[in-house]
DNA sequence: GCTTGACCTGGAGCGCGCTCCAGATTCGAG
DNA sequence: CTCGAATCTGGAGCGCGCTCCAGGTCAAGC
């Protein structure tokens, strides 16, 4: 099975080497493999939920946030344990498209008086 | 013309003491009167501008984009630029929903996938 | 006038999420 | 085998947005 280097990993992904290593000691990602040498080498599944992690991340999730995510989704827990989780973190997700939609809401208005 | 104590102030918005100054300091709010011992006075448009200043705090913009946002408000611009510019931030905000939705979307898949 | 509590200022401290650095090791092309 | 590029680790540093503190001033009831 074919393997990323770290650097093209964050090619892939977009995300820095740095910030990488970062989400790997806290817990988000990996423990990636290493190669004889202790060289990372990233698979697709890696890459994957990378992906998912800057999702999230760029949706305004906390590392404390994302961590408890990959708890809940991979340790041992209910399927009513993981989705009573998931869905209080998707009501906290539609609060904050509200307050993004009333900031919009005060743009339009201050759109409307000059426009 | 009535006017609120800072504790007032602090109550009636929901934003700290501390926070009320530290928005002065950057230029967010005020600068609020003061009375003739130095304390602030806030008066009823000072509280609504905190507000909006909230508002826009809790759709995630910086303090440095307040600023902008402050200034492109009271300064001279012509209404062709203000509403450039809030047209601009409008679609930074409308970027940031598209992100929330996205995650919410992976959330969606994966309580459906439990459910 | 005194006391008590609210408020003042300037500056230090903090948690978050990276980002950068030093010094050592590994990898891979030639 | 050699050499330069990539990677490793541990830890320091940084910008943001507060938050807290010390030491002093102001305000209001008794």
């Amino acid at each position: 099975m074919t393997t990323l280097t770290p650097a093209a990993a964050a090619e892939r992904t977009g995300v820095s080497l740095d910030t990488l290593r970062y989400y790997e000691r806290e817990g988000l990602i990996g423990p990636v493999r290493r190669s004889a040498g202790g060289h990372r080498e990233y698979t697709e599944d890696d890459v994957f939920w990378i992906g998912l992690v800057t999702c999230f991340r760029e949706a305004g999730l906390g590392i404390a946030d994302l961590r408890q995510f990959v708890a809940v989704l991979r340790a041992e827990h209910t399927p009513q344990e993981r989705v009573a989780f998931l869905r209080e973190r998707r009501g906290a997700l539609e609060e904050r498209v509200a307050a993004l939609r009333k900031a919009i809401g005060v743009l339009d208005e201050k759109i409307a008086y000059y426009g």
